[in-house]
DNA sequence: GTGAAAGCGCTAACAG
DNA sequence: CTGTTAGCGCTTTCAC
């Protein structure tokens, strides 16, 4: 590979000169300009970014720590943060944790000994220990999206999750259903207990009572989802709704639903907090609150390169997000 | 943050020593671990990246270029590329070229600023000029999956994707179906051109004749599959079979068949290239032609790290996997 | 404007 | 088994 003092060579300059050059870091006369920007062409020269970074102190490199990419939800995060950080310039790793904190810590330990710059971080628990955990591995701007981890300084943005929970189970209530099921995810994760929280409201909103038999917990996977749905339509004084918190375990609802043999909605409403994309072409198209996630996305990465570039102290500010109910086929009323 | 200078000074041995102790590349004294340990840990140190490949001359990073992450199937390969990376000590950069050649070569520069020790390449197109492009750009180990691109020496590793076409007409034709329609992706990307030219010999396997009038090209995309299959599902002598040749356009053709209002299976079959993992709850669930994913994508990466290791010469083989029909209810008999 | 030179943090060769 | 040292390719003063 040819290096920079090739470049040189080749053009008939100092080094540095190529290196003004290429960064626009001094002015340089026109014809210097063309004959490095000739020989680097000649030569398809690259500069090598570690070298970059060493000598410089900034990496131009950028961390977005997700559960799990394959939950669509999270592939679009990972698309819009790709791309504004190829607009501004830098590279992106982004790394799953399947809700590991563990893995989570690994992954953190990895961004650091690649120096990135930033990191927006959707963790994985949202206790004060974890955050110590969190606060001894991180000494780079950071941002946390989706859940709030206690005893961090970082800026949250999110979903007004409350908010949510409570247009979920509101809608269940509205339409009579009284015997709801609630699919959680993990409790310790702001975003699991604040939409639970959410539909606690809803039924104090009007005056009735909740009752926590009927809430299990399914570590936000399908698969524990579709389990524990599957034994909560089973029996006598089976629920006639179900409020699930988050999208992967709406689906394992609705196949413990088609599982079951009952029909949806007439047998049994299902709403679900996060969108889907293909939402007509399931069956029943599911009724859904859905969040702004190019909105908040976009938001919460301009914010971090605005940070890295600023240097300026995170303020801890919690911007929030309204959720919005989509009316599809899967709630009827009770019947 | 502590270096490496830092982590000698206060465990009381040379640089060398610690650099030792930390990449097990010359043996050292329990004690000596020990003490260096103690410090890395007391001082929370991480080894700097940059430093490491600048000085070695190796990046321990793979690049992962697919078309969109937002699709499941290249989520799927992506999720798994990661953990044997990561289990191998190498770091992953996952980019997206959605389907743009132009995209695909800043990316490639990009991995090659960054000096990856690898590519695994799903191209945008499989011309010899391409081709030509592509080897201005790549000087790494290179394995290509699903497309293969001429001009290159690189493995491929895809589906056996004349097969796949193969089945997938020869089961609607096998159905009764006659006046079949196919969704193709683009035309100059071997995915596209070997499924179509599968279809072709569906026909000619049964004496039948195959016309390219009844053929479109969708690129890949579900939007351009929805408009294409809503055209040719209206007016008189419309199919009763479409063929789609990827996932995202079978998604686009159920769309445009019930925003046509025709029913699926009894007015009109489909059947798609491409499994889909939440299949049964979609509407109708689609039958399907499935490669083995894991499986594929487990054989590319590991042959990549392979050659990264060995330094071996790519053979240029071309590694095809057996597609398998999945029948499920968007087909039936031709009324 | 342009050029010379120091040094970022680490690895690896080699001497002890 | 441990310590000294050169230098990877680049950025960044600082003279000129």
């Amino acid at each position: 590979m040819a290096t920079i003092k090739d470049i040189a060579n080749r053009a008939g300059v100092a080094i540095s000169t190529v290196s003004a050059v290429i960064n626009r870091t001094a002015p340089t006369s026109a014809d210097v300009v063309a004959r490095v920007e000739k020989a680097i062409a000649e030569t398809g020269y690259a500069p090598q970014r570690a070298a970059q970074t060493l000598r410089s102190g900034r990496s131009r490199l950028v961390g977005l720590v997700i559960p799990d990419v394959t939950n669509p939800h999270f592939a679009t995060v990972a698309r819009i943060v790709e791309n504004v950080c190829f607009a501004a310039g830098y590279m992106t790793f982004i790394y799953n944790t399947d809700e590991d904190p563990d893995h989570e810590m690994k992954i953190l330990r990895m961004m650091r000994t690649q120096r990135v710059a930033g990191l927006l971080l959707i963790s994985t628990r949202s206790d004060a220990r974890h955050g110590a955990r969190l606060m001894a591995e991180i000494n780079v701007p950071t941002i946390f999206m989706g859940s709030a981890v206690a005893g961090t300084p970082f800026d949250l943005v999110a979903l007004d999750d409350l908010s949510a929970g409570r247009l979920a189970a509101g809608r269940l209530l509205d339409l009579g259903h009284r015997r709801i099921f609630f699919v959680a995810g993990r409790k310790g994760v702001s975003t699991n207990d604040e939409r639970l929280e959410g539909c606690r409201q809803a039924f104090a909103d009007r005056g009735m009572e909740f009752s926590d038999s009927r809430v299990v917990f399914a570590d936000f996977s399908e698969e524990r989802a579709l389990v524990e749905a599957r034994r909560a339509l089973s029996g006598e004084g089976r629920a006639t709704g179900v409020v699930s918190l988050s999208n992967l375990m709406t689906i394992g609802v609705m196949r413990a639903i088609r599982a079951s043999g009952l029909a949806c909605p007439s047998d049994i409403s299902v709403i679900g907090v996060d969108d889907f994309e293909w939402a007509d072409i399931m069956n029943p198209p599911p009724t859904t609150i859905a969040q702004p996630v190019a909105e908040m996305t976009r938001l919460a990465i301009t914010s971090l390169l605005d940070q890295i570039k600023s240097g300026a102290k995170p303020s801890g500010r919690r911007l929030r997000f309204e959720p919005k109910l989509v009316v599809r086929a899967s709630c009827g009323p009770c019947a």
